[in-house]
DNA sequence: ATCAACGTTCCAGTACGGTGGAAGGTCAAG
DNA sequence: CTTGACCTTCCACCGTACTGGAACGTTGAT
């Protein structure tokens, strides 16, 4: 299958696709007599696992590692536990700072419901952040 | 004040000075007349809110928009409620979509647990993702 | 006079995941 | 034979907030 059609089979586009292969994350096609990519047609289930591998979180390049083992004919089960149990760490810290943040941002916004434009200090900027 | 002085009153580097000056956040500064930057020292504030800004996830662009409205005599209340009120819906939306985020990655792993690398389809990537 | 520590400008690069566009080649239909 | 839709490569750019480094001028102490 030609690249738009892959494209359209998986809801990226071709530029994507040329972008992923120059990241190392797709196999070097073959090509057409004329040149043009010529893809197998399971290509379809690698695209599908960057899609959902980026759907959990993972970068392109933790999905480039495990796309990497499975290509050297290792099974990457152990290397994908591993991500995903760091990618839960991350995001347990990264909801742990936005939940404080929001506390921050929430006074922050109650105070200044409150205050008085009139009482702004000349010499600072805001006077409740 | 020296570029160097603010810098260390302030707790930034001389190269962020120079790029929120660049980033219009900052009042162009007289210079010396050997052309060095001669901050007033009221500066110190200005680099503060900005910092405590930051620190509400406000981004430079936003924490201009009110140092502009400062700077042409307007007291930039209502438009710091503003953008307070909304980076405050944008923080339950990013809280809600991490939450839902780790209960995808959480699941996903604890399935990656119980898996035998044996049972892994040569077909697909990961049986799992 | 010399030296370090400061200052200046300007250009380029970082990470991330792409997107836009130019300049050209190919293919199938009408 | 032409038209339009597709494909190719390559280079540049988006946003965000800086950071690094080159090449050069200034200041203050010794």
């Amino acid at each position: 299958m030609r690249i738009g059609e892959l494209a359209n089979a998986t809801g990226t586009t071709t530029k994507t696709l040329r972008f992923y292969e120059s990241a190392g994350l797709m196999p070097i096609p073959p090509r057409t007599s004329s040149g043009y990519r010529d893809y197998p047609s399971d290509t379809v289930h690698r695209i599908g696992f960057i899609r959902r591998g980026q759907s959990a979180g993972l970068t392109l390049a933790q999905i480039g590692e495990i796309l990497h083992n499975r290509d050297g004919g290792n099974a990457p089960c152990a290397h994908v536990q591993f991500l995903l149990s760091g990618r839960l760490k991350e995001l347990d810290d990264q909801i742990a700072d936005l939940l404080a943040l929001r506390e921050t941002v929430q006074s922050l916004h109650s105070v200044s419901l409150t205050v008085e434009p009139a009482a702004c200090a000349p010499n600072q900027v805001c006077q409740y952040i």
